[in-house]
DNA sequence: AAATTTTGAGCGAGCGCTCGATTTTTTCTG
DNA sequence: CAGAAAAAATCGAGCGCTCGCTCAAAATTT
């Protein structure tokens, strides 16, 4: 059972470094990429999309021109055009491949673990943390561009950390319908479980400094929401709105 | 004693109508302003404004054009040009004078109610979600501009983020030292808090359609913070790293 | 030698911004 | 208080530049 456990819990990560996260991205975009070979291909897109995060990260996406990103990534403007039809599509790319990747992750809890909700969240913290550790830059990438950013790929991205939200309030309803919880709106829990999550990655360096371990992260995350959530047999708050 | 409370309280809804906010504005960059007569200026750096806001919350502020920009407020572009240098500097304008005003009346509590570190923290979010009602396009704008911006500006606005939280962190650090709050770190818990009071302007339909009154979120985020903070005699919390 | 991949100068478009001409407002004068 | 002169404010076509993007030619791989 454990074993089970372990093998999903450390699985994903030979799945989200970036050159698996390229070959996936090489493979999906068979149609639009003009490259066929797949080992010239998916290696030069690995530098493509690694410095597409590099600057985007430090300038903004918008911010960052075709030549930047050419100079950057040691390929010519014209053969960057080979990969991707559009400056929108490449972000479009980018996003499209990183969200379901998170998501798929943290959907896919062992059936032991799921079964408590209070092991479920405290799981789903853990591996959120570890991803976005192994993820940083796709993260801060995805962070920084969810908004203000053209209406199709906005619309994505903004599902998909609703999504996210969702599977934490899917948990907390779980737990309260259980009695593990005593919480009034769920969807609100959620939102502030978001923040904590997120100054792991964008705060890192705040953390470095601090020399906080990311157990000692992690722990201080669940146990404060332990009180969040006023678990076990805390009296029921009151609702909201109604 | 409770009239001075409620005098300044009530005292900051004229300060930050449009009017009032551009007014301010147009004072304060008198000699970078070429238009002289303020009943002329003032009325059309409004126009100017109110139009930026608009359509930098729809597009975002670096995708908005002054044609656009010149179009939605009537104004020409040369005449743009006599209420600011630079497209930067109307930025920098609003964030200017957006950001400590917001500050000046966070900080701007009666001693009555800043002597109780859980009236205080009260307070402050149900003034707080009041004010990001009144100024509802000015928090989304810096919001959505707040990070991807030249460095100067970005500089701002991160600063001045870590000072409302600041704030929150001093009252919850008083309250811990009184012995009404139990947390352990109080940064963390003010990165708590700023999202909660977020989710109210930037997802301001959602709750327009669940039809939650103003009331209700300020009861519900300060109900669930009280939870949060463990207030009074719940135990302490590991703290977090070491 | 055929197919694949890369190259970078060049295209039109739209950007932030300017400036001489023009309109509007204020001030001066008989 | 009318009308001229001065000052203030507005106008928008146009400047130089950079942007996203293309394509014929060259280099590389099969």
């Amino acid at each position: 059972m454990k074993r089970v456990a372990i093998a999903r819990g450390a699985s994903w990560e030979a799945r989200v470094s970036t050159g698996a996260m390229c070959a996936r991205i090489f493979e999906r975009h068979n149609e639009t990429i003009r490259v066929r070979n797949p080992n010239i291909g998916v290696a030069k897109l690995a530098r493509i999309i690694e410095a597409t995060l590099r600057l985007g990260n430090r300038r903004g996406f918008h911010a960052t021109s075709l030549r930047d990103l050419s100079k950057a990534s040691g390929v010519s403007m014209g053969a960057l055009y080979s990969y991707f039809d559009s400056k929108a599509a490449l972000l479009s790319m980018i996003l499209g491949e990183f969200m379901p990747t998170v998501t798929s992750i943290l959907v896919d809890v062992s059936p032991e673990v799921r079964s408590d909700a209070r092991r479920h969240l405290a799981w789903l913290i853990d591996t959120h943390v570890r991803l976005s550790e192994a993820m940083l830059p796709w993260f801060v990438f995805a962070f920084m561009e969810a908004k203000a950013f053209p209406r199709a790929e906005r619309h994505i991205a903004v599902e998909t950390e609703a999504q996210t939200e969702g599977i934490f309030a899917d948990v907390i309803r779980r737990g309260v319908k259980d009695g593990v919880f005593a919480v009034s709106d769920a969807d609100l829990a959620a939102t502030l479980i978001k923040p904590l999550l997120q100054d792991w990655y964008l705060k890192r360096g705040k953390y470095r400094n601090r020399g906080t371990s990311i157990e000692a992260y992690v722990a201080a995350v669940t146990e404060m929401l332990a009180m969040g959530l006023g678990i076990q047999e805390r009296a029921q708050t009151r609702v909201l709105a109604s």
